[in-house]
DNA sequence: ACCGCACCCTGAGCGC
DNA sequence: TGCGCTCAGGGTGCGG
């Protein structure tokens, strides 16, 4: 059976919009039209905000009818209406897995053994939900090392806080959008950028990458932005981010190897990760700076 | 509104 | 060589 959908689990592999939507074209093909069979989890966790027990009864002979994104969430639509929400957080990786169960992944070293008893189906210790399916064809194994992900149900008709707090997809959100959302701020523009209530799928990388491409410094203060800097802005986001899923897709494809953070789309950052290194327009040494917490790189001379 | 910070978790990288 | 420690990293939510 081959593997439908992965991305590598490397430390640089962050799932943001591009990557959510390269994995919702691959699994829509392996979840819609088919049948719960049955629900493995590990145990009880941040992980589930819907709890494993819970999560099975509810999931069991649904229907998958449509695999939606918005921001860096998959909604999962079921046939008695009610809908499975996914966050693959910064290490999670949607696989499609063999049919059949494969062996038993070896005894760990590490951890106490109630930790390991935990585990409670075939799989490595950091796949944390696998659906089978009724209909032939393989499983979807829900992998995360770090375990920042999220699973969650939400009833029919009952409003998700979580999702209910996203702005705009970050594909359609406008340039006037983001203008109007930035007049009462003073925080920098990427802390905007950032903010899933302002529109939603824009994490560090693109963040980054898009504010380059816009020639706007990372630090600006938002309320100082004109109208066509908010336009060019979005227009960069776009761009960065459509062509990202283009490459992702290619990224999907390499990963027949194990390595695949390898496949390709950190070869199209053009700052981040590159400090030190000369910026790609004017060789100026890109910079690197905490922002909120986060590590933020632009260069110094092309964003004003 | 906004900032700083803790939390979730594991593996990488460090010093000894 | 190996142990044990610290911390990065994104998103979220809390308290101030």
């Amino acid at each position: 059976m081959v593997v439908l959908a992965s991305l590598g689990a490397s430390p640089g592999f962050m799932p943001e919009l591009p990557e959510v939507e390269v994995t919702r074209r691959q699994i829509e093909r392996v979840l819609v039209g088919r049948t719960v069979a049955d629900v493995r989890t590990t145990a009880p966790s941040y992980f589930f905000l819907t709890p494993p027990r819970e999560l099975r009864a509810r999931l069991l002979g649904r229907r998958v009818t449509r695999l939606e994104r918005h921001g860096k969430y998959l909604i999962g639509h079921l046939d008695d209406g009610s809908r499975l929400l996914l966050h693959l957080g910064m290490t999670g990786q949607l696989v499609a897995a063999p049919a059949e169960p494969t062996r038993p992944a070896p005894a760990r070293r590490a951890g106490p053994r109630s930790e390991r008893r935990a585990v409670a189906f075939v799989g490595d210790q950091h796949t944390h939900l696998v659906l089978s399916f009724r209909e032939p064809g393989p499983r979807l194994c829900f992998r995360d090392v770090r375990k920042f992900g999220k699973v969650a149900w939400i009833p029919k008709g009952a409003v998700s806080e979580r999702l209910d707090k996203l702005g705009p997809d970050a594909l359609r959100v406008t340039g006037k959008e983001l203008f109007d959302a930035t007049r009462s701020r003073s925080v920098p523009i990427k802390t905007v950028l950032l903010d899933q209530s302002v529109l939603a799928g824009v994490g560090n990388i693109y963040a980054d990458e898009a504010l380059f491409v816009a020639k706007i410094r990372s630090t600006r203060p938002a309320n100082a932005l004109s109208q066509r800097e908010s336009d060019a802005l979005v227009a960069a986001l776009r761009k960065v981010l459509r062509r990202s899923i283009a490459t992702g897709g290619s990224t999907i494809s390499d990963f027949v190897r194990p390595d695949g953070s390898d496949g390709g789309y950190q070869d199209h950052h053009l700052v981040y990760g590159r400090a030190g290194e000369p910026c790609p327009r004017c060789g100026t040494p890109i910079r690197r700076v905490v922002l909120g917490g986060r590590s933020t790189h632009y260069c110094p001379h092309c964003q004003k």
